[in-house]
DNA sequence: CTAGTAACAAAAAACATATTTTGTCATTTG
DNA sequence: CAAATGACAAAATATGTTTTTTGTTACTAG
């Protein structure tokens, strides 16, 4: 698969020679110098745009997360009822983990690899989700939609409640249950936190 | 079956010694020669008791699960409403996880890898305490306090919102939050699945 | 000044090999 | 016969050494 050639700015052809050199080899057998020698450059000059290998890497990461995430902001900026959008925030992260999963297992494994060690890349993503969330129940909760008091706890309770379905280790357990049975089983779960929500029992 | 027991049985204090080098050395520093070498005995006769280093690992864990399951047991036995018994084992099974982690970390470690590595004692357990909850599902149902007709959604909907309470690897993340914090977080799950499945919406 | 290289030291990984460990079994002991 | 041992092969692991990789820097070309 050929890529955009020299149009490409630098720093983006090397995060795509990395991103496809750990598809191919995994992270384990992928090296800077590997990485540099396809892409046509001295090993040297990749520290030129990443002070590390470690940062590269995050930088694979960030780079399909940072999709899902302006993907959050215009969900959140939409004018749909304030449980709305958040069951469309929640659905949406699910659904793009587990299709990350299922297309492109390798980089999902460096979020999971990321989320597990607490590198920033994966705290600084789960904290924008956070964010975007409690933007949303902040909102529902000025309009009434919501009658809970303590938005700490709200916040709590909907990530409790969703852990299994968003957790990136978690998801990668059921190898066994087919996409069709989780989604079901979340928009269950997502059904009981609306009820609970918009009963303002807390 | 059962043993006349003579001061301790052998096979018993081959386990002790296990889970105690264990717990000084950690797993990984552990083997069946140095257990031997504690026990004063030669290591092919710990083969006699045990049919392999695993199944000796695995018999350490089954140890503390044990007693978990017979209390589980004397819960389901009891005459308490359906709900208050399902919060009951739910809770129990979260604090026993909690205390053995805070207390004997190296045996719970044991649990979480047999846990992520899908071995026999972790999935039994598991199933052994999805059976208790499934009787006592059934058991509302047939009460009529749970209006639920699915048993299989009913029992999906409680192990999916406290996945995050009750899987060992999950247990093993929160380092900076306090029990006190933890426990009051599970409670309000417990109260929005109670009024789930005491509405019967699924 | 920007994009890049080449040479370098320190750290990490790969390698080859010696040692330990696992698991089996024939034999011994009480 | 039940409980245990010691010797053994195969597998796993530790060890010491060589090679590769990481990350830095002084330098070159446009």
């Amino acid at each position: 698969m050929a890529k955009a050639p020299s149009s490409e700015p630098t720093d983006a052809r090397i995060l795509e020679f990395a991103a496809e050199h750990i598809r191919r080899h995994g992270l384990e057998r992928t090296t800077v110098v590997a990485i540099a020698r396809e892409a046509a450059m001295s090993h040297g000059n990749v520290y030129r745009y990443f002070p590390s290998k470690e940062a590269l890497v995050d930088a694979v990461t960030q780079q399909w997360l940072k999709p899902i995430e302006s993907g959050l902001r215009d969900i959140c900026d939409g004018p749909d009822p304030a449980f709305d959008k958040l069951e469309r925030i929640l659905s949406a992260v699910h659904r793009a983990y587990r299709n990350k999963l299922e297309t492109d297992p390798a980089i999902f494994d460096l979020f999971i690899d990321a989320s597990i060690r607490g590198r920033g890349v994966a705290r600084k993503h789960r904290l924008k989700l956070q964010s975007e969330v409690r933007s949303v129940l902040e909102d529902g909760m000025a309009s009434g939609a919501f009658p809970a008091h303590d938005i700490r706890r709200a916040l709590a309770l909907v990530f409790d409640v969703s852990h299994r379905f968003l957790s990136p280790p978690a998801i990668r357990v059921d190898g066994e249950v087919t996409r069709a049975q989780i989604d079901g089983r979340f928009e269950r779960v997502l059904r009981a936190l609306r009820r609970t929500l918009g009963s303002g029992v807390l």
